[in-house]
DNA sequence: TTGTCTACAGGTTT
DNA sequence: AAAACCTGTAGACA
């Protein structure tokens, strides 16, 4: 069993505070005490072999539960072809609800599907400029994944899309329900018998942030399992930049 | 014990 | 080469 061997990270746990974001702070100088959004303190680094994460909580429980419940009103999720994705060439529906939103004209594409990224909303506006008050990071996209319940999930993935720019963290914004969030390293998926490297278990709060740093999404896959104990919906946006103009071309 | 749950391995085809 | 999927199974747990 692997579970006894996992690295297990307690959300907040006060010998991990850091007291400030280690991923680059370019447009941190311009701001103040004035700041509209006060950083995620205390943040809590989250490493080890090529993986690099900050785990922090954004929100207050109340203004969370006010968040969830206008994007429970705003969202409008795909349904039909647009909810289905090819893998191994067989078509499935996704065992969640998705919807994107960004800046006029961007698309995001992953394993056979296209979505058209729809206008922001107010409340996704508001999200995204508390992730970037407390980040210093801008994002121009958000993927907007709902799990009803914990039958609801997401399979081991990684988000290396090439119209991503490889150089910004992706902001996941979690509300509602708690679940459990696992990275595994490539070479532990491969050869899981050779390869050393435990994964990295943690659980993801109600009105939390996790920021992903590069390069952890080059060399840990991520995933949602099922829980079936959890019987509420848990939304979570992850803020990306799509550079733009860089189109999907084939490898060389 | 026994039913429920989870982790893991392995399959598919472009 | 690698995959944002699935199912089956064995062992843990209550």
């Amino acid at each position: 069993m692997s579970k006894e061997g996992a690295v297990c990270v307690e959300p907040n746990t006060p010998e991990n505070q850091h007291l400030e974001l280690l991923c680059t702070g370019e447009l941190r100088e311009a701001v103040d005490e004035e700041d509209e959004f006060p950083p995620p303190i205390p943040w809590q680094k989250i490493e080890a072999l090529g993986l690099d994460c900050d785990y922090g909580l954004l929100f207050s429980q109340e203004e969370a539960n006010r968040l969830f419940l206008q994007l429970e009103d705003e969202v409008e999720y795909f349904t039909g072809e647009q909810a289905k994705v090819q893998v191994f060439g067989k078509m499935h529906s996704v065992p969640r609800k998705q919807a994107t939103y960004g800046d006029k004209g961007l698309v995001y594409s992953f394993s056979g599907v296209h979505l058209a990224a729809r206008v922001w909303t107010p409340t996704l506006e508001y999200i995204r400029n508390a992730v970037t008050g407390a980040t210093g990071h801008t994002f121009n996209f958000v993927l907007i994944n709902r799990y009803k319940d914990g039958q609801d999930h997401i399979g081991e993935h990684r988000d290396d899309e090439r119209e991503l720019d490889p150089s910004c963290p992706i902001a996941s914004v979690s509300l509602g329900a708690a679940r459990d969030f696992v990275f595994r390293h490539k070479d532990a998926r491969k050869e899981p018998k050779k390869c050393q490297i435990e994964p990295v278990k943690l659980e993801l709060a109600h009105g939390s942030l996790l920021l992903m740093n590069p390069p952890t999404n080059t060399y840990w896959y991520h995933s949602l399992p099922v829980r079936r104990k959890v019987k509420t919906t848990r939304i979570n946006l992850t803020f990306r930049r799509i550079v733009r103009g860089c189109q999907k071309r084939k490898k060389d």
